[in-house]
DNA sequence: TTATTTACCTATTGACATAGTAGGCAAATG
DNA sequence: CATTTGCCTACTATGTCAATAGGTAAATAA
C-alpha cells in the first residue's frame, strides 16, 4: 500500500506545478491548500529536496520550486524517492537479500510481471498528467 | 506491499492444487515442504478456511483439501482473502470513511485507475496459470 | 479404549513502520 | 534587526508484521 508519505509528495509536487509562476511557494501555503499538517510535510519536502526533486530557499520570498518542467517527473519516480520502493513484494525490492527458493519458488514469475507492470504504469504516468488541461 | 500472509496463503493453496489427488494433505507436509513454520501457517490457513477458500479436516488422514478445482480460484481472491484488501491507498479500502476533499483531490483519479488495473490483473489470473502444465 | 495424529483456539512477543508533534537553529530579505 | 522562511534533531503513540507458545478438540488406528 502506498502510505500517506507517497501521497502526500505528489500532491505537494502537483501544488508546486500548478504555482510554479509564483517562483518559490511557501510550504505554509501549501500546507493551507492541501490541508496538511506544515510539519509533517517538512519530512516531505526534505525527502524531496534530497532526492533531487524540488529545491527551497530560506528567507522571506523563500519556498520551494521544481527543478524541471513539470512534464519531465514521472509520478513513479516520486513515488519511489519518498516511499522508498515501489517493489510490490519483498523479494523483488532492491535491497532484498537472494532468497534461496527463488529457483523453486511458483510465485515468483507473478510478482516479477505484477512489478513490471506497476513499475511501468507509474513512470508513464507524468506530473502534467494529474493537472487540470487549461484551454 | 503485498506482505507474507497473502504470499504463503498462494504458496500454500498451490500445494494444495499440486496434491490434490492425495485427498487432505495435512499441515505439516505443506509446512515442510514450503519451509514455512507451521504454527505461522495455521494463522493463515485459518483465513484461508474462514473464507471457504478450503476446508480441514481433524484426526489421522486429516488435513487440509481445496473447495473447488484449482482452475476456479483466481490469485486476487486469495491475496484478497488473507491480506485483508487489495486496495493500494488507504482512501480505497473497502472500509475507509468519505474523504472531504475526495471531490477537489486531483491524485483520486490515479488512485482508482491504479486499483482497477491491480484488480484486473490478480482476479484474471488463476491458480492453474502458477502451475507447470504437464504434457 | 487408548495412543496418535491431526486441526483448531487464545494469548503473547519483539521489531519495525507509520504518521505525526515539538522545539529549536540557520539563512535570506525588507 | 525583525520577520519570514527553510532546515535539523529528537521524540512518541499507535499499529502492523511475523511469528512463537501452549494448549484443547476431533478423528482414526491399534
Amino acid at each position: 500500500m502506498i502510505s500517506t508519505k507517497g501521497r502526500y509528495a505528489l500532491r505537494v509536487m502537483l501544488d508546486l506545478a500548478e504555482h510554479a509562476a509564483n517562483g518559490f511557494v511557501p510550504l505554509k501555503d501549501i500546507a493551507e491548500r492541501q490541508e496538511i499538517s506544515k510539519k509533517y510535510l517538512e519530512i516531505i519536502v526534505k525527502d524531496l529536496v534530497g532526492a533531487g526533486l524540488i529545491k527551497g530557499s530560506s528567507g522571506k520570498g523563500g519556498g520551494y520550486t521544481l527543478c524541471r518542467k513539470a512534464a519531465e517527473y514521472s509520478v513513479g519516480e516520486i513515488i519511489e524517492k519518498t516511499e522508498g520502493t515501489l517493489a510490490a513484494v519483498a523479494c523483488l525490492s532492491a535491497n532484498a537479500e537472494k532468497c534461496p527458493r527463488a529457483g523453486q519458488c511458483k510465485t515468483l514469475p507473478l510478482w516479477r510481471e505484477y512489478d513490471e507492470m506497476v513499475h511501468n504504469f507509474f513512470y508513464s504516468k507524468k506530473l502534467t498528467d494529474l493537472l487540470p488541461s487549461r484551454k
